[in-house]
RNA sequence: GGCGUUGUAGCUCAGCUGGUUAGAGCACAGCACUCAUAAUGCUGGGGUCGGCGGUUCAAGUCCGCCCAACGCUACCA
């Protein structure tokens, strides 16, 4: 049995994320979670919202809620949604958590103490009016290049040219529209990733399995251009963790907080704390899991994340942790393997936030079940390139492998066993060169599925696995039961017998896409030990003749045209 | 502009260190079956593997150039 951590990337608290966040971390981290536990891991699958920076505190403005209690009000949001999808996370916690707190002070102590921390004084433009430094994308004005006068501080959306705040011709801010602005000097703390970038180039270096999109994109950024460059690591904002060495005071940092970047990866530490502690148990479980002396070398540790997120986890986060481990006595892990995804666009373009384009968490658990998004979010994940989500595709998908092969397999066996033997597992008649013939086409199939879910390779195991269950329809066609009934009931006994086992095989072996429908077949099975089929001639006799069980209702409903055009409207523009 | 990723049947994608007639699912056509959610199974049609050169006995698979999409990044010797 081995011991294996798992993290999705953190979604941030300011509103509910669309299809294409969800397929680029969290289900796959779950999938890759619950298939895991199933044979037998121990797992620690965490996640939190990220919670802390501008955008949080302006969202929190618009709605009159201090930022706090938003905060708090959106994480209660996104925790129903991912237990909507059935997103098994042994914690979903928050970043703005005290465990936080605590570690992200502890870990910018341990950097400073290291030497790896600089203070840089450098001008920022402050709004009287709105009693704070702006960040550069939160100045407006007009750009000198093109005279588009909605020009942000950081970059003209008109026409891309790069800006500085101090460019813009009669500036204002974004939040106010106050004209009433100044530059004022501000000193900042600066991680020296410079420092770092050897050791971080040979840590890279040596991740020869990891993909190609993780580790080009950690490349990029170690070489390109001057290389890797040190980062600031605080703000000066009022919601967020307070600058602090430990416990004790940064002098000169008053009134600032770290930067959310700083934060947000050490929240997938500080969240096993908060793990633990909603457990009841001390700290040493959940430093087991990330503390090298403590239990944790014996940890595979495996991160999901979309493409954007990458330089983040392959950079700045294990800067932090490399360098806090130069001071004796620290010891946390890094992490062992980046599972990476390209984005996944929406009907010839891209998904959108801001406009509301899309299928968005909510909106898609209204109008079907998780399950049949799970099936075609991970049976269709954007692991080699970009792909795209068309509602064609998502019906053809749905309706093909989960109404006709799967669910429709469970209906014809369940009732053909019923009209013919009643809802019992029939007894009589033995197994036959046909019999022998599947169970060995079931190992291999078995075999290449759990090489694929190892190697999270999961287009592939989406198939593999859909190849399982039409294996099923072709015993069926082939053999024909209904035919030999006729003449050989005992024999036309041991197929269904076999059919049945094979319904409960297929329960078993779906568990990690379509928690709920393995769930409510396994039930109408009765079956009760679910124990992962090593053995599958072993495991196709588990339900023994005499066993009874009830036809399930339909397992999946089709899409109907009807429904896809109306979704297809519905979903084309804005929110609503 | 630079860098990176991608470009394989109508659609979504496999094709490892180069090696017999390039694969899967869907869609399409024909056949079979009738237990089942008008479901299933079998067979078949369909691709100059983005383009042009090159290396090699042999290239989708290596090299160069070009084109396109997406992403990151920068406006420079």
């Amino acid at each position: 049995m081995a011991r294996i951590l798992i993290t999705s990337a953190i979604p941030y608290i300011n509103g509910i994320k669309h299809l294409g966040n969800l397929v680029g971390s969290q289900m796959p981290a779950d999938l890759y979670a619950r298939y895991m536990r199933q044979r037998g891991h121990e797992v620690l699958f965490l996640c939190a919202t990220d919670e802390h920076g501008t955008p949080a505190e302006l969202a929190a403005a618009k709605t009159g809620e201090p930022v706090a209690d938003y905060c708090a009000r959106m994480w209660g949001v996104q925790k129903e949604l991912s237990d909507g999808f059935r997103l098994s996370f042994d914690k979903f916690g928050r970043s703005s958590s005290p465990q936080n707190h605590r570690l992200t002070q502890h870990f910018a102590a341990m950097l400073d103490q290291a030497g790896l921390i600089r203070e840089v004084s450098e001008k920022q433009v402050y709004s009287i009016a709105d009693g704070r430094f702006l960040p550069d994308r939160y100045i407006e004005g007009t750009c000198p290049n093109c005279g588009y006068d909605r020009a942000r501080g950081d970059q003209c959306e008109n026409c891309t040219k790069q800006l500085d705040p101090t460019d813009l011709i009669d500036p204002r801010s974004a939040i106010s529209g106050s004209t009433d602005l100044e530059v004022r000097e501000t000193k900042h703390l600066y991680l020296m990733q410079k420092n770092l970038r050897g050791e971080l180039s040979d840590w890279i270096d040596s991740k020869t399995d990891w993909p190609v999109l993780t580790t080009s994109i950690a490349r990029k950024w170690l070489n390109d251009g001057d290389g890797l460059q040190d980062r600031g690591i605080t703000r000066d904002l009022d919601w967020g963790v307070p600058v602090q060495k430990g416990d004790d005071p940064w002098p000169g940092m008053e009134g600032k907080v770290f930067y959310v970047w700083f934060d947000a990866p050490i929240e997938y530490i500080a969240c096993a704390g908060e793990w633990a502690a909603e457990q009841g148990l001390d700290d040493a479980a959940w430093e087991r899991w990330w503390r090298t002396t403590r239990g944790a070398d014996d940890v595979r540790y495996v991160q999901f994340m979309g493409k954007d997120n990458v330089p983040f986890h392959t950079l700045s986060f294990p800067a932090t942790i490399m360098g806090a481990n130069r001071i004796e006595g620290q010891d946390w892990k890094l992490v062992d393997y980046i599972k990476s995804f390209n984005y996944l666009n929406y009907e010839g373009g891209q998904f959108s936030t801001s406009q509301g384009r899309g299928v968005f968490m909510d909106q898609a658990l209204s109008i079907l079940p998780s399950d049949y998004w799970r099936w075609w979010l991970l049976s269709h994940p954007p692991e080699s390139s970009d792909t795209e989500f068309t509602w064609e595709n998502f019906q053809a998908s749905v309706n093909k492998d989960l109404a006709d092969v799967l669910g429709n397999f469970v209906s014809r066996v369940t009732k053909f066993c019923r009209s013919k033997f009643g809802e019992v597992v029939p007894e009589g008649g033995a197994f036959g060169e046909a019999e022998t013939a599947l169970i060995a086409d079931l190992t291999t199939r078995v075999r290449a599925y759990e090489r694929h879910m190892e190697a999270i390779e999961i287009r592939k195991a989406a198939a593999e696995l859909r190849g399982i269950w039409a294996a099923g329809n072709e015993y069926l066609q082939l053999n024909a039961p209904w035919t030999v009934f006729k003449t050989d009931p005992d024999r036309a006994a041991a197929m269904v017998r076999l059919s049945l086992n094979l319904i409960r095989l297929y329960a078993i072996l779906s568990r990690p896409f379509i928690p709920d429908a393995a769930a409510e077949i396994s039930e109408a099975m009765g079956v009760e030990d679910a124990g992962w089929p090593d053995d599958v001639a072993a495991a196709l006799e588990a339900l023994p003749a005499g066993h009874t069980f009830t036809v399930p209702d339909v397992t999946f409903r089709k899409i109907t045209d009807e429904e896809r055009e109306t979704w297809k409207a519905q979903f084309s523009g804005v929110r609503g």
